[in-house]
DNA sequence: CCTGGGATTTTCT
DNA sequence: GAAAATCCCAGGA
């Protein structure tokens, strides 16, 4: 199969992790998800994500304490937090901070590199269309074969390009519903929604 | 452009 | 028993 114009994906280290979640949330618009299934790989540019951070913030599952789904938020960065959402869609968390902090980036929307059978313009649609469900929850970003995120030397993400905005789906989170903690890519077309 | 409801099932009260 | 980090469709302005 015939891959675009792209220069040599590398995955990311396990340093990249370790910064704050909401650089990390910014520096991870323009960098690859990588899903390999046998030999098929499928790739997607992340284009927006959105932060969840700490036990006050209401809009975050961890705001109720650690408990048997929650508790990856609260484990080591570069880990994936996948849950069910609405009794039918999965949604894909990159693991941020310090162990015994909770805190995570939900993956929202994909611009598409490899081929898709489905839109991954949306948090449950992307896992659709990656083949992402829990069987991959708590799976290494940093090591694992089936799932990771990588660059590429030439894909670079403006300052000026990124959007910052209110979450989606959380009404119900107080105060914290009016924090900017959505980030996605100017003008992208595959930005779930506001672009 | 917007609002509202239904699908579907796990998790927590 | 209610709520949920979604999505799709219908209907109204």
């Amino acid at each position: 199969m015939a891959f675009f114009i792209m220069s040599k994906l590398i995955r990311l280290k396990e340093n990249l992790y370790k910064q704050n979640t909401f650089k990390l949330a910014k520096s991870l618009l323009g960098k690859f998800l990588v899903r390999k299934i046998g030999k098929k790989i499928l790739i997607g540019k992340i284009v927006e994500v959105e932060a969840y951070y700490g036990l006050h913030d209401k809009a975050s599952h961890a705001s109720r304490g650690k408990t048997e789904r929650t508790k990856l938020m609260f484990d080591k960065p570069g880990l994936a937090y996948i849950y069910l959402i609405y009794g039918m869609y999965n949604c894909l968390n990159i693991v941020t901070e310090k162990k015994d902090f909770p805190a995570a980036i939900l993956i929202r929307a994909l611009e598409p590199i490899s081929k898709f059978k489905m839109k991954t313009n949306g948090p449950g649609k992307l896992c659709q269309a990656l083949k992402i469900d829990r069987k991959l929850n708590g799976e290494n970003l940093i090591t694992s074969k089936k799932l990771y995120l990588a660059q590429d030397s030439k894909t670079k993400i403006k300052k000026s390009q990124i959007i910052s905005a209110k979450r989606i789906g959380i009404d119900y989170a107080g105060k914290y519903k009016h924090k900017p903690w959505r980030f996605y890519i100017l003008s992208n077309p595959f930005v779930s929604r506001g672009n």
